[in-house]
DNA sequence: AGCCAGGGCCGCG
DNA sequence: CGCGGCCATGGC
């Protein structure tokens, strides 16, 4: 199945590079995306956007890259705030925040802490080569997002040998706690932001700044404004803030721009970091 | 070679 | 509470 999108509000460069999905490579005119044990090729051309999969999970990659929701009333909304948040949304208007699935990205974002996006890429590949079911795409294999009972298994060595270092320990408490039932994920999805995140924070590596990219990525809920070290230099160079404490930095720009936080957030994100296309890292 | 990366934990005051 | 040291690893 293959179906064609206008490329303004839907680029697949922009999209896949902004930091908040780390299962991709290039592929011929654009990308192979992984979600759990599914795939996609996306590519833009021009003015326009091309999704490719299974017939099976068409209503999956559209609701994954919340194609329903209309983009240019967000960059519209962006546009009052003048400043950064107006040249970023400009700048990164072919963004979709994404619909991941919710433990995929509770994993991948603990992984992603004081870490850099291309070594976060390889150890997620490396977690899902050795423990992912095989699936198959365009006549290759390639590996499913492994789940918390396989990966609840391994020896603490197996994940300390994959690059996570300090975070091992991390990934395989979470893994267990899952399988135990400790951690029960579908739960969460009822809770208000405010609710998620004291829950999120709860867990064993998860803190202010990995609570809010799962929140914003895997929950959608976009009233959510990570704060790393990209979004810290924004605070203190374009909005000449004074605060130190990444939490209440966030808290301040959700006050700022409620719903649009989340948008608003990866437009600024993706712009502070530059011209990046990890693409050529592949 | 040395700083940095989509930070969080833990002990201390 | 708020702060600072420390944590593995490799990209650049």
């Amino acid at each position: 199945m293959q179906k064609c999108y206008s490329s303004e509000f839907f680029n697949a460069t922009d999209t896949l590079s902004c930091g908040q999905v780390f299962r991709f490579y290039a592929y011929k005119e654009g990308f192979i995306l992984f979600s759990l044990d599914k795939a996609c090729y996306v590519y833009t051309k021009g003015t326009e956007t091309f999704l490719q999969c299974n017939d099976d999970d068409e209503q999956y990659f559209e609701r994954y890259f919340d194609l329903d929701r209309d983009y240019s009333l967000i960059v519209k909304r962006a546009k009052k705030f003048g400043g950064i948040t107006e040249i970023a949304s400009n700048f990164g208007k072919g963004i979709r925040i994404l619909n991941q699935d919710t433990e995929e990205t509770l994993f991948s974002f603990i992984v992603s802490q004081n870490n850099n996006i291309p070594r976060i890429k390889s150890i997620i590949e490396k977690l899902c080569n050795a423990l992912g079911e095989e699936r198959e795409f365009f006549s290759e294999i390639y590996h499913a997002f492994p789940t918390a009972e396989i990966m609840a298994e391994q020896d603490i060595d197996f994940f300390y040998s994959i690059g996570l270092g300090y975070r091992a320990p991390y990934i395989k408490k979470l893994a267990q706690d899952i399988v135990s039932g400790t951690v029960d994920i579908n739960k969460m999805s009822n809770l208000p932001t405010i609710q998620l995140k004291k829950t999120l924070v709860q867990l064993y590596g998860v803190g202010s700044k990995v609570a809010d990219c799962v929140i914003l990525f895997g929950f959608h809920h976009t009233d959510a404004f990570p704060v790393d070290t990209w979004m810290e230099k924004v605070y203190k160079e374009d909005f000449n803030g004074n605060l130190v404490d990444r939490e209440k930095i966030a808290q301040g720009f959700v006050e700022k721009f409620g719903e649009d936080s989340g948008y608003f957030q990866q437009y600024m994100f993706y712009y502070k970091r530059g011209f990046k296309r990890l693409t050529v890292l592949i």
